[in-house]
DNA sequence: CTGATAGCCTTTATGCCGTAAAGAATTGTC
DNA sequence: GACAATTCTTTACGGCATAAAGGCTATCAG
């Protein structure tokens, strides 16, 4: 599911995205029992746990006491909820990050940092970034990872494809993660049952696959196989978390030699 | 939408997969008005022109001049569906590339390859890679990456680390134009509209942006504009393309250069 | 104190979704 | 001709977002 930003309308929901709100004017009509804080908290604590698939208007209702129509009242569509709860997820994430060692180690900082963050919040993944939200955390991460790179002395063309690699490489890391950890409790079956049980058929299914495969099986061979009762997947992604970071700042730093 | 390979009966998916279905025995009842084959083909065309999020078993059915029901004859379910939409399509893709000079320009190729693939068909990026297909098709794309890369030297953990950086990179290039490109339609507000009103109204609301955020303003000057005509967003899109796989291809030179 | 009015919240209804269950229609074997 | 297997449709269930209508409540103007 990816979830666009949403298309009610623009005014009201950059309003509540920059809190620029009317302030509490008194007004006739019973008290509102909730708010966008609070209702935005409960969506946040539903999708954090079952996953944005399994986030629904009725469920945030349920959790604060109401119906899913009650928070039509507080927000326009489930589409600016959302939006809410990806701005205000971000706000997690340090404002800025240690320079005095150089750039290096801050983007590695960085990207841990991140990469932690989209294990927290994985349904953030799945908001779309095309059509950004333009919240003011959502400017506020970006803001920190310029602030690092900039150091580097390269021009904003460069720098912004070193962004975007940056993003896609720690988003791509925290998805294939979140993923493996979501799939036991939406199938019903663990990482190990589901890997042990498929590469049995596997070569039931396809025989002669080393010599069909030859690289495939070659990449795939272990030189150190994960350590005791670390998940598998696991164990690869932050094997390959590592590798690909360094490979990256090798990269970037190839290109401010270049200039 | 995140969706999982099919958890049905795990042996028969295979077995679709890898077509290992039994031959035509001769057997009593009506004959087969549709086939697997027919279906997924109808499927990709459903998912390539309106989004994964529009692939319905009723819309599939529909354009067969079935009930979506029918479908579930010859496919145990949605999942399964999906994951043999997956594996067709990357039948496209090239099963190798010129190594003629050099790994360098063969990954370049394979990549502007495989970021045209993911456009011709974006719901791909929807399938989850924690749980890979494991179809024929999906083994031979790794299988000609690996085939490339395997000509730096670099063992296989740093090689998984580099494949994964890759289809990282290509993967979030492309779902940020696929996204940018579904939105108008599913959203009925055009890009060129939609940045107009969002940055005018991120002006109203947001006074003091230049200053409040210097880094993001500064990145986001440009050094040179789009072509005529040409979508914003795509134009930064392939600007951001070529200069991360410059970067990458770099930092894989350093990686092989370090041995 | 008395309407009027605005705002909170629920109920009901519409049209989607995947798919389970039941049954009609078709085609083969004995 | 009886039986069984197979294709496909109909109907039904519980889920989803959300439109529409109405009940209840708190504040206003008179």
């Amino acid at each position: 599911m990816v979830v666009y930003a949403g298309q009610g309308d623009a005014r009201r929901s950059m309003a509540l995205l920059w809190r620029s709100g009317e302030p509490g004017e008194v007004r006739p009509g019973p008290k509102p029992g909730l708010s966008v804080d609070v209702i935005v908290d409960a969506a946040i604590a539903v999708a954090d746990r079952e996953g944005m698939a399994a986030l629904s208007m009725r469920k945030v209702g349920e959790r604060l006491g109401r119906t899913g129509m009650a928070l039509y009242t507080y927000v326009p569509s489930k589409g600016e909820l959302v939006d809410l709860m990806y701005d205000r997820a971000l706000a997690e994430l340090p404002a800025g990050y240690d320079l005095s060692d150089g750039w290096r180690p801050a983007v590695a900082s960085w990207a841990e940092h991140t990469l932690a963050f989209y294990l927290r919040h994985p349904w953030v993944l799945q908001v779309s970034q095309a059509r950004p939200v333009l919240g003011p955390n959502e400017f506020a991460m970006l803001e920190s990872v310029v602030a690092i790179l900039r150091t580097t002395g390269l021009g904003p063309r460069r720098l912004r494809g070193v962004v975007a690699l940056l993003f896609d490489f720690v988003r791509g890391a925290a998805k294939t993660v979140s993923e493996s950890r979501l799939a036991p409790s939406e199938t019903g079956v663990s990482d190990e049952e589901w890997w042990q049980a498929r590469s049995f058929l596997l070569e039931e299914v396809a025989p002669g696959f080393a010599d069909r495969f030859p690289m495939v099986t070659w990449i795939e061979s272990d030189d150190d196989g994960p350590g005791a009762g670390e998940p598998y997947l696991e164990h690869r992604v932050s094997e390959t978390f590592s590798v690909g970071l360094a490979v990256l700042l090798d990269g970037i730093e190839a290109a401010v030699r270049a200039g």
